[in-house]
DNA sequence: CCTATTTTGTGAAATGAGTAACAAAAAACT
DNA sequence: AGTTTTTTGTTACTCATTTCACAAAATAGG
């Protein structure tokens, strides 16, 4: 099994290129090609498809089509991923408001506050109570969470979700958040990311990054 | 010159575990205990400070309020480091309204869009035609910016802030920036976050992860 | 049909990050 | 004062990931 995440990242990456050089006119792409365009060596880019089983053709690049195929089977995009957002300010309106995660097959179905004046049970999302999220994701089976709160309520609304059967989140919240192992956790930590660049800025320092 | 961006994350995390431990009342900290609030070994943590020449007390650890100061200069976080941020959509109102970059010493201090029916000359934080930005960047000799702008405009206005002499970005538009190698891009792509959670969960996967 | 060229796929080498190990220093104890 | 314990700082090692390199396959061209 893979367990590196630069790697599937990459894959991500692959798809999306794909995309939009399906769209210019590409019917066969060569290693090079993706390459360029997620910028990386065309070695890495095939070494990365021969880890997945993914084949082309010697001399015949890979067919776009059946490409895109196989990179979504492999990242389960093959049917709609819905999750759920905790916390309704202005990260997870953000999140709620953004139209591009559709068209990636992934559907926000929900969002979970404690403040009663943000419900609304009728919108299009709707907004609910926590106390309706384990019925509302037991029911809908969904897995993955997004956490959008206050850092001072993270953890508690981690192991709310945790009971209520999901298996990965997003957090945004600035902390260390305690899970077992087998619960999968992406920090998106912005502060960081700014301080980090505000490091390399200051040390005259290049980078690539993901 | 150290290129590696996970262990300057780790000075970032240390020095935020740190002002914890001193609200704690902790003069002193071992290894160990950054190790544990971090999560990572002991021995990374003493690496980590020995590559920025930061040494402690054999058997005596390390003075609280040295590690933060010494910590916060590495960091760069001596002076508050002043940002713009491009595009006031969902995203750039979140960065806006966010109290919690005032504490870490980052202040944004104006706001760039094309859409004159969000300029808002006289705000807390200004809201500006892109017009301005040349002018305003130059004067305030700022080094930083973040892009919240459609995947579309990015480039032009990554282009847009270079002119500007700006050094370092933080993206959030999900496609790869053009830049020459001694600017700094840090890119958050929201999207592939989730699906990468999305992956690790449908192949019962875990990970550790930044 | 044979040769030259291109491009894959993979095993080997290089790089780089993280972990372990341990000698040296400092403190604590007797 | 000397011995034991603790903890650092650094060197050596391990492991993972990336890069290289090249044989084998496929195509194109003569
Ligand atoms: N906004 C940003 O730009 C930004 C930047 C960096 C980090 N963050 C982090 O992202 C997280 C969200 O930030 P934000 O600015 O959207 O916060 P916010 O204060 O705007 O919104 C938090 C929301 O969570 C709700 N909430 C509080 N406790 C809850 C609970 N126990 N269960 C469910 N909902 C609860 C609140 O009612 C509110 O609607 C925070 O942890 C913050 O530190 C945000
Ligand atoms: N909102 C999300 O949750 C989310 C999730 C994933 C990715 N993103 C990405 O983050 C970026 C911002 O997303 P958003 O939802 O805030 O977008 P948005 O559409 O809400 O806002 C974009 C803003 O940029 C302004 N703008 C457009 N062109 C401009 C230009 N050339 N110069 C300056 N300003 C310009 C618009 O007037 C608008 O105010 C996009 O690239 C999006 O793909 C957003």
């Amino acid at each position: 099994m893979i367990t590196n995440k630069s790697c599937i990242i990459r894959l991500s990456r692959y798809k999306n290129s794909l995309y939009r050089l399906r769209a210019l006119g590409f019917v066969k792409v060569f290693s090079d090609n993706l390459a360029d365009a997620i910028g990386v060596l065309p070695s890495q880019v095939r070494k990365d498809f021969s880890l997945f089983g993914i084949s082309g053709n010697k001399r015949g690049g890979y067919q776009v089509d059946t490409l895109i195929e196989k990179l979504n089977t492999i990242l389960g995009k093959e049917q709609v991923q819905e999750v759920i957002v905790a916390g309704l300010g202005n990260i997870g309106n953000a999140l709620m408001k953004y139209k591009g995660f559709e068209k990636e097959g992934i559907k926000i179905c929900a969002c979970f506050d404690i403040d009663s004046a943000k419900y609304h049970r009728d919108a299009a999302i709707p907004v609910l109570p926590l106390e309706e999220m384990k019925d509302f994701v037991r029911n809908k089976r969904i897995k993955i969470g997004v956490i959008a709160v206050p850092d001072i309520a993270a953890q508690s609304v981690l192991d709310m979700m945790l009971a209520c059967g999901i298996k990965g989140v997003l957090n945004f919240a600035p902390l260390r958040l305690r899970a077992p192992d087998d619960i999968v956790v992406n920090n998106v930590n912005l502060e960081l990311e700014l301080e980090n660049v505000i490091y390399f800025v200051n040390t005259q320092g290049k980078t690539k990054s993901g």
